[in-house]
DNA sequence: CAGCAGATTGACT
DNA sequence: GTCAATCTGCTGC
C-alpha cells in the first residue's frame, strides 16, 4: 500500500504521473477486485477551470477535494457514472487525479458480473464510469481512504512508455482544456 | 463501423 | 432550467 506522503506532494501533475503502474483494488461484500492504473488525469484545484474547485468553488460535493491527500474523490457525472478521484497535496488545497483506466488483474469475473459482460475485454474497466462499475464503487466511497480495508492503492510495475494528451470531455474549460494533463500507458 | 440520442442528479446562471 | 471529468445501444451508411 502506498505510503499517504505519496499523495501530499504539490504537484499533482507529477502525482498523476507517479500512479501509472501503481495497482487498485476494492474488496466490496467480500469480493476482491482491482488491476493495473493505466490512464489519469491531473486536475489542478484552484487554478484549473477543468476543476470543479476552480477559482475556490466549495461546495458539498467539492469538499472532499479540500481534505488532505489520500482519500478518495467520488462524484456523479452525467447522472448515472460515478467517477473516482485520488484527492492530493496538503488540506486546504483541492487537487485530486482522476483515475480513468485500468488493466484487469484480479476478481476478472465479479467485474465482468458487474458490468454485464461475459468476456474479458479491453473495455472491461477502460473510461473512468465503466471503471467505478466495474470495481463497485459507488457514492458511498466518497471521502474514503485510500488506504483502507475496502478501497487501496498499492505499488505495481514500472511503466515503460508514457503517453501524454490532453484531457478528455472538458471542452467548456476553455483554453485549460488543451493542458497536458493526461497520462497514459502505451500499450 | 461511425455518429448520435438517451439516461439522470447535483450545482450553477 | 441547463449543463456536466460518460457509456451504451440503436441507426444508417
Amino acid at each position: 500500500m502506498l505510503p499517504l506522503s505519496f499523495y501530499w506532494r504539490s504537484d499533482v501533475v507529477q502525482v498523476a504521473k507517479d500512479l501509472l503502474g501503481k495497482t487498485l483494488f476494492t474488496c466490496i461484500d467480500g469480493q476482491l477486485t482491482g488491476g493495473i492504473i493505466i490512464e489519469t488525469e491531473g486536475y489542478a484545484g484552484v487554478v484549473d477551470r477543468a476543476s470543479h474547485a476552480y477559482s475556490g468553488r466549495r461546495t458539498k460535493r467539492t469538499e472532499v477535494m479540500y481534505s488532505s491527500g489520500g482519500v478518495a474523490y467520488v462524484y456523479l457525472c452525467y447522472g448515472i457514472h460515478c467517477l473516482l478521484n485520488a484527492v492530493t497535496a496538503e488540506e486546504g488545497t483541492p487537487h485530486a487525479v482522476l483515475i480513468r483506466a485500468l488493466h484487469p488483474t484480479h476478481g476478472i469475473d465479479v467485474m465482468l458480473q458487474r458490468r454485464k459482460k461475459t468476456a474479458l475485454d479491453a473495455t472491461l474497466a477502460a473510461g473512468p464510469g465503466a471503471l467505478t462499475s466495474a470495481l463497485g464503487i459507488t457514492l458511498e466511497h466518497n471521502g474514503l481512504s485510500l488506504a483502507s480495508e475496502s478501497l487501496w492503492i498499492a505499488e505495481g510495475i514500472a511503466p515503460e512508455n508514457i503517453l501524454v494528451g490532453p484531457r478528455i470531455g472538458i471542452d467548456y474549460a476553455g483554453p485549460d482544456a488543451h493542458l497536458p494533463y493526461r497520462f497514459r500507458i502505451a500499450k
